[in-house]
DNA sequence: CCAAATTAGTTGTTACAACAACTATATCTC
DNA sequence: GAGATATAGTTGTTGTAACAACTAATTTGG
């Protein structure tokens, strides 16, 4: 790959990156049967027992209709079972099952591992720091987009 | 949305960060036809016109059939054309049209602008530092995913 | 120079993401 | 307390990404 000018812009850089770091670590845990995204979705099921869908959807940074399929998927896979919610007849919400809570302990080490791995490359002050810009960077373009669907 | 523990993986804040930095530029390009995936393939061939796919697809770092089905669409929309090689006829090469140029021409301070935008919460310094934090993570992914499909 | 390996491109499938439209329920306001 | 509004969740559609399987053409190596 010769990805010349690679750098033509912020967005392409962190999207090439972004893909990269996510097909490895799919990699890393394709044999438990999860991808990344669903292994995202239950980490934030796993922290917090009975949450509702809306809570997840924002806890894990993804929108309904995203968070709907991948719950689906997990409930189908037997990782997660939903009930509905005696509070309110609209909501549902999620619990982790035996099996998701194991497959989510082997995960959490992989996790770590690799990211360890990935960012062997820096110092950790350098990777602090890395993570430290990003967020600002999350989230002042969080209110950008948020600035912009007001009008 | 509270993102409670954003932190709790450094993917999963690259891929917030990339997903809300492309939605906002989506939104600034919509009017001109193109997203901003396609935008990445057409500056690619703007570049250097009559690279044949395979070397756009390594220039905008995707894989062969993303980069077929993006082509495909742009030339649907009229932005670029393709002509099979003469050198060598299991290829083709792409060419930009008048108004995959002007579209393009148009689209290009935007991008900038809109980059100089999102970066104003952190220093020049800050954010050179960032890109080449990035590309440094990129490089290393990079190998290590290469190292794995050796075996 | 010919069979084997490689390369360029396409097609099919699965998984996400964004957006819009929709149903059902809950809340707000007068 | 009834109508307007907001919220939780689902479904449909489009675009992109990864992977596998495939065709056709080219290159390599004995």
């Amino acid at each position: 790959m010769h990805q010349k000018g690679l750098d033509h812009s912020l967005g392409f850089l962190l999207g090439a990156t972004y893909r990269k770091l996510t097909n490895f670590f799919a990699g890393r845990i394709k044999e438990f049967g999860l991808t990344p995204e669903q292994w995202a979705v239950l980490f934030r099921v796993r922290e917090e027992d009975g949450l509702i869908q809306k809570e997840i959807a924002d806890r894990a940074g993804k929108d309904k209709p995203t968070t709907t399929r991948i719950l689906d998927t997990l409930e189908a896979k037997g990782f997660v079972t939903k009930r509905a919610s005696e509070h309110d007849r609209r909501s549902f919400q999620v619990f982790i099952t035996e099996q998701g809570k194991e497959t989510a302990d082997a995960i959490e080490p992989i996790e770590y591992s690799t990211i360890a791995e990935i960012a062997q490359v820096m110092s950790i002050e350098e990777y602090e720091l890395m993570n430290q810009l990003l967020r600002k960077l999350n989230d002042h373009t969080t209110s950008l987009l948020e600035h912009e669907k007001e009008q």
